[in-house]
DNA sequence: TGCAATATTGCACACGTGTTCATTGCGGAC
DNA sequence: GTCCGCAATGAACACGTGTGCAATATTGCA
């Protein structure tokens, strides 16, 4: 008859007789009455929601993790609030204040860079940051990084197996972290080996940046292999170069990618590229939301070579 | 001093003075003080979240309509509350429930089929429901339709035109409306020109299921079409009809897909398909928010024949 | 039956808004 | 000097929870 027999019979483990709580039901069902998830949070100065900060969502990439991380919160419990950065370069701390009004529980970024006084806040209302696959200078906060590394020392070891003379490495302009280690760590090792390697960045990462990065640098006609950083590029880069530049790959020109996208295994691509585990990644998400307050990590997400048909043997 | 000017500070055409107004502004700076979203919703009675269900969110078509999507809530001042259905056989009424506790203004149905007893509650409540690409057979819900007929009009015209004797339909398993209506307007449009036509469905909406298709009925060599209903699949039937069962596409092998996703315009297709403007299907969405309660409309997204190089001149 | 222990229940409060209402202060017109 | 109009401001309320506290009903035990 109470409010309080109404709360108590939607809490789980409230004391209730078995007999208010099924009048309590029978009511609800007439009236149509729902938890208000509002006052819920209200009362609890902290909704169950996650902020969910990204970019070009309907890039396989993005739209895969989106896809994976949607889907685990919700099996946890947790809604997802999704805003929509619009473009990688775009000052996200707006979107980030907006989720701090709806009292988030959790921030995840999956593209942008958070500026620091954001983070600040962040630890200091309580608001666990997770950021994805971009390098924060920071302790405070947890970063998921794919190990690229490791991935670009995979893709630099493959090459050179394949005895390739002069490689390319195609990097978007967009100057991501992740992208600029791997094509920094990439040529180091090249060097080290003697190889020849030939950077290249423009444009945002995406197919027709690949197309473009195949254009100019398959002009020349010595290089003879290429580590694109994102399988997205790789794809543009191997239509261009069989298509428009005449090149048979894998006989004269292996290519490389990073990310193993659905599309990388098509027929008509088959790329050999450096696969980071969505699961795995998605997973160190989703306990890093369990993490103390305090507690913060910086979590490498394995990385391993899967062989196709892009690279010579 | 008081909480009302606070409030007053932050609402739009409220009467304050410009002094309070910048002492409340500093206070708030200093103290990091936040309107609070979910009181606002709890005293309106509805928040202005637009709750987003749909699946698979890393199919193409998918992906890029919950980008646009989600671009222009954020534009429009809603926020997204999105919720992953896992599968797209999947219940989708428990979402939807979520969705409603959290006092959402509208309801936007990417995959799935809302039960009618879901719909009588938006009508009672107040919620707009949103449902695109599939048919809901009720008066009173916005319905976003592609112009399925038309557009496998224009598939079947341009397949006759290319002079093909017997065509294959590609549909999924799912049995989505959208799908059928595709197919059948297709079958019954070529059935009319006297031409033969050999129905295929099976699986999920994917680019697997277009390999299948394409590998079990390519096993006769009569067929010289194929209406694939999903890009996704038509790229699937491409590459197994072009490097499995040799056939050499657009010379004695017609294909032609539905949507114009991105990848459908990649050097190594070139895919010949039906385009739905996702650009008016988001306004047709955005467009339907804006009615009031009793006005709902079926409202069908143009559709273009896009000429590639996958159905012979 | 009497008493203690336990389960159930109602009341009151706080959470942070936006808005209505009444009050106050002020400037100008007569 | 008085009165009117107007802008500004504070007090109070309602929105729907979850919970601490006190009161009451029920059960177990001797």
């Amino acid at each position: 008859m109470s409010r309080s027999a109404v709360s108590r019979t939607f809490t789980e483990g409230a004391s209730v007789s078995p007999e208010v709580r099924r009048k309590v039901l029978k009511a609800a069902q007439e009236l149509g009455y729902r938890v208000n998830r509002l006052a819920q949070g209200l009362n609890n100065a902290s909704s169950n929601l996650v902020g969910v900060v990204g970019a070009n969502l309907s890039l396989p990439f993005i739209a895969k993790q989106l896809d994976m991380l949607s889907l685990g919160l919700l099996r946890r419990g947790q809604q997802c609030l999704l805003l929509n950065a619009a473009d990688a370069r775009s000052d996200i701390a707006p979107l980030i204040e907006l989720i701090f009004e709806f009292r988030a529980r959790a921030i995840v970024v999956l593209s942008g860079e958070p500026p620091a006084s954001i983070v600040d806040e962040c630890l200091a209302n309580g608001v666990k940051l997770i950021v994805i696959n971009r390098l924060l200078e920071r302790s405070d906060t947890d970063v998921i990084l794919s190990d690229d590394i490791l991935g670009a020392t995979l893709a630099a070891r493959r090459l050179t197996d394949a005895r390739c003379r002069k490689v390319a490495v195609v990097t978007s302009g967009s100057g991501t972290p992740t992208q600029i280690r791997r094509a920094e760590a990439f040529g180091r090792i090249m060097k080290d080996d003697g190889i020849d390697v030939v950077g290249w960045h423009d444009g945002p990462t995406t197919y027709e940046t690949g197309l473009k990065a195949a254009r100019e640098l398959l002009a020349d006609p010595a290089i003879d292999g290429a580590f694109c950083v994102t399988d997205l590029m790789a794809l543009g880069f191997l239509d261009a170069a069989r298509h428009e530049m005449g090149r048979s790959v894998p006989d004269d020109l292996s290519v490389i990618g990073f990310d193993d996208i659905p599309q990388a295994s098509w027929k008509s691509y088959e790329l050999t590229t450096i696969a980071q585990s969505f699961e795995v990644l998605t997973e160190a998400v989703l306990a890093a939301l369990d993490h103390a307050d305090g507690q913060s990590v910086i979590q490498n997400v394995p990385v391993t070579l899967v062989e196709r048909q892009t690279v010579r043997r």
